[in-house]
DNA sequence: GCTTAAACGAGACGGTACGTCACGTCTTCTA
DNA sequence: TAGAAGACGTGACGTACCGTCTCGTTTAAGC
């Protein structure tokens, strides 16, 4: 409930934090990043950015998954396409150098924090699975998928699969890559 | 490297230390756990344990993915089962009180130690992949896997989904999600 | 170099912590004297404590040997009765509880920390010899004393045959041993 | 209570482990003196040193000054060079190098360890006042000493003068301090 | 020559304190 | 009231040294 009252709040600054702690993320990692390194290369202070965001953890969130970066998937009318967009979308996503950085602390604090877990779930399944359910349905309809393939098998195969190969995988997810994985999930919901 | 003069380590410190660590991981979660506790609960001291292992994570790596705790996986004979004995074994792994509080901590802190990298990935495949290849080929060769299935695909279907549920679901990983998980796979790497 | 933005220190810090430390001197000893405990005793925390001295010597030196302790010396018109009350002075200041517990660490910590060397010398001489040379060349001139007396010669009898009693006799130094001291040094620098 | 039985103590231990201690006071001062290090440079073990020593300190007390290094005070014949001489050897005996980095270490355990005080105490009456008591009497006889003066204070008086300045001065202590000193407390005892 | 027992080196042990770090909050002054 | 600055309490970190203990080995004296 902010008031109308007393000196509105600096727009640059919500801006400026953000990236400075998507730089910071690439060059130092999650653990060595601290808030007041943040601060300092934002220009600004500590208070200011958690007058923002309740911790560390929403800040890192917010910067490396930002809001509006989902737009509806396009609708290939054809289920493997639309896995292998879906895919595509997840490794291009989750390669990011802030993301790379960040995600393994960001899962780390999730179990201490269930205010970060529903944000950041919400977060993933927005950008993941925006308008998913209908094509799904689609697929049904067209005879290309079993019905009893839920959306939420689907997401959880294609971020499961992406964040662990993340994790494992020193390199890049290259197209090579991706093929197999979107194949793979493609069969595993197929007819 | 271990040297046959001095006084031999104390061999009880390993397991005490080992199994007050599991202890703790279940009552109070990664983040709140610190060594100090672990080597009071455990009846020794910060030193001791220092000695043995090279930081927090490593000592909780080990506690909660013990070593000799994976058996080949049984020969059924047939790749769907294969493949549910391993989804199984996967999910019954990662539930366990200790590894659900320890396993998003241990994540959160690879990215910074290398090391501790290495050891849970290879403690990891260990685990799950244990003569997982011989397997794959014989299905391939019966006809019931695709030729270009590898093995690393398989396991980061597995882990990768498993860890991701785990995240995603409060609950444990019934067998409707066991069954369901592993068709899923079964036919993403079937002919 | 004090800045005027940000918090101010709380004023009322420094008091506690001294306060605690002379308390805690008194009842467990140098060797026994942890700032956890004096951080503890104070109501305030280590950190705090490190932000304003630089090591537990440092802090236990101002504690022990606060400033602003000393007077000038009353001038008596009379050097044995000056010299007499120098003696009494630094045997009342070096027997408090506080300052004979702490002594003999600060001065094995000297050898240790060259800052602490200094601010130990400064805050003695300044609290045992302010405005004794003028003193002495009073004397000289009234033909008290020899004209090579000097006053680090004086300061050097006092504070080390004061000192080195304190580390001897278990007991506190009586008016006895103060009459004899004083006498002694006296003559020593009488023409 | 030893016994004829068993290996017979390495007779060179002693010595190699005095000197190591007494070379490594010179290097690095009191407090960066860790038993190991001594053990190391001596080329034996821990327990070889507890077996001799009850302590750290009292080795170092055995090291820097060792037994029999005094012998009868020469007797002049008269209380000015007596005491001279006194102040002479005082001087002599605590500016080695080890002593003054040990004394002040030693000085802050004997609070804390009363064998130690005791110890420290003889060794260093033996040291200074040997045969004292016979030559201060002889010296009241000749009526060069008042009769009221005690060994006790002379010793006092030297000691503690010598130490004070040890620790003030960071130069040595020149023919210039001795005359200077041994004129002042023979003054201070005399007629 | 065999036995015995203590000394030996190496190094692990429990204990305890050190000084440092980052978190998220709070308090001052200034704009 | 927001902002920069920076101090606050909390709590854990990993390290260091103490003096003791436990190994397996060596060394002499006594039988």
């Amino acid at each position: 409930m902010t008031t109308d009252f007393g000196r509105p709040r600096d727009p640059r600054i919500v801006g400026a934090v953000l990236a400075a702690t998507v730089e910071l993320l690439g060059e130092t990692g999650y653990a060595d990043l601290s808030v007041d390194a943040i601060a300092k290369k934002a220009g600004t202070s500590k208070p200011a950015i958690y007058r923002r965001w309740s911790s560390k953890a929403h800040l890192v969130h917010e910067a490396v998954f930002p809001l509006g970066e989902a737009t509806e998937l396009p609708d290939t009318g054809s289920l493997p396409r639309d896995v292998r967009a879906m895919v595509q979308r997840s490794a291009a996503f989750l390669t990011t150098p802030a993301a790379r950085a960040a995600l393994p602390g960001l899962v780390g604090e999730m179990s201490a924090d269930p205010t970060l877990h529903v944000a950041l779930l919400e977060r993933f399944s927005d950008i993941l699975s925006r308008g998913l359910g209908e094509r799904l349905e689609a697929a049904v309809a067209r005879g290309e998928a079993r019905p009893d393939a839920t959306a939420t098998d689907l997401v959880e195969a294609v971020a499961g699969i992406t964040f662990f190969a993340l994790l494992t995988h020193g390199t890049a997810l290259d197209d090579a890559w991706v093929d197999r994985t979107a194949t793979l999930i493609t069969r595993g919901i197929s007819t």
